[in-house]
DNA sequence: TGCCGTGATCTGTGATCACACTTAGGCTCG
DNA sequence: CGAGCCTAAGTGTGATCACAGATCACGGCA
């Protein structure tokens, strides 16, 4: 048996979870902008396929609300308001905040390693002259969630991804308007203490500076008063 | 306008989500064992339906990792391993926990008779000489969710309703197997003190006591011995 | 007697059709 | 000229059909 035994698994990806990470990383990239509306045919025609994976690509999107249903039961993009922004920033807090303390716990040299190569990648595109803001985004996002994954907790790593998905649409809207507030917000310096903290295992540390970071970049959405009050 | 504005909201029921919250209830209430496989048409065939509502239960039920598809693509309800319980657990501790501390800073009068009302029914049902543990189990939730929705984050609402529909199974099967185990596990002891700690605006005590609730249930879990390691 | 092919049956997935409902636009009537 | 109806297009939901793959049992071969 020796080269059966070399074939991998033929990642077993049905059409509709495809769609669903299609739509999913569309969300959290934020390229629908809160209060679109969606309509399944229209999807499923860019997706290239019938309805029926479209369908289940929203519905768990729905039940992720990260999409919503109108009374009418039209689909769109929800529209936070500023009471639930400022919830979901306070449950990030707590829930991040405890990942990030268990991180600090947890951490292996691996893990050190990769988080400071996303940390540096994302300094030096924030420092760059002509910074590329999606670029920084992706390396934002790479960085806190090398982060959880370290604190060996996947359950919960599931729940900030949905955090995520909630809060993408505004957070990275927001951030496309205005340039170079990415790097005045400090997230470099909250980034340099939370990486500095997970280095000497100290939990409570890498929580403050990870608490600071988004309630830093809560601060900087609320300014930009986008949200419906 | 007398009695038009009288009519509720016709209580927009698809059939899909009926079934998802039917599905979600056996789950909660643990009547479906782990490692117990589904199968849409047979599960449609109980619903009385075809299987696209079924479906899509399923289908948001394996988005919460409350069910999940092996790779025959069958689906089945998940069995936790030791490790995952314990995962969930620690969790659990941390997301729960913080919902008891931000209840007590925001009980009201009313949140706290409902609590009340919930822990007084859980207690005398235990110290009953014929204790209906379905009836336990469910003032125990009751009581559980009314402090969590009591701290005025819905998102963290959701979040543990997730987590108690991945750990329902393992823990109300359990429950059903041994009788007054349940009295002796100290949990009212635990409600008293969560209890005392709300009525007395005390975040860390209510958290605390939370605490020493589910580490409590999740020991006596563990004791039965009927997780896979 | 043990084991491997082979058939029927059942699985989830996707496509297509049917239906109730909403919504937007054009047309008619005042 | 403007307002109201009213049709037609578009919406999500559900049912039904079609299909590839998996499972399991029975029967024949070694």
């Amino acid at each position: 048996m020796g080269s059966i035994a070399r074939i991998g698994r033929v990642a077993h990806a049905t059409l509709g979870a495809q769609a669903y990470e299609s739509l999913r990383d569309l969300l959290i990239a934020g390229e629908l902008a809160p209060g679109e509306r969606l309509s399944l045919r229209t999807l499923a025609e860019r997706l290239g396929t019938s309805v029926m994976p479209a369908r289940e690509a929203v519905s768990r999107l729905v039940a992720d609300e990260a999409l919503e249903v109108l009374p009418n039961r039209a689909v769109r993009v929800p529209v936070l308001t500023l009471g639930t922004f400022r919830e979901l920033t306070r449950v990030r807090i707590a829930v991040e905040g405890f990942a990030a303390a268990e991180a600090a716990r947890a951490v292996g040299p691996g893990d050190l390693g990769a988080i400071r190569a996303h940390d540096a990648a994302f300094r030096s595109e924030v420092l760059a002259p002509e910074p590329d803001l999606e670029q920084a985004m992706r390396a934002n996002r790479d960085l806190h969630f090398a982060v959880y994954r370290a604190a060996g907790l996947p359950a919960l790593v599931a729940i900030v991804e949905g955090l995520w998905l909630r809060i993408g649409p505004v957070l990275n809207l927001d951030l496309r308007s205005s340039r170079r507030r990415l790097a005045e917000g400090g997230a470099q310096v909250h980034h340099a203490r939370l990486v500095a903290a997970l280095a000497a295992g100290d939990p409570e540390g890498a929580r403050a500076a990870l608490a600071a970071d988004i309630a830093g970049s809560a601060d900087f959405i609320e300014t930009t008063g986008r949200l419906t009050p």
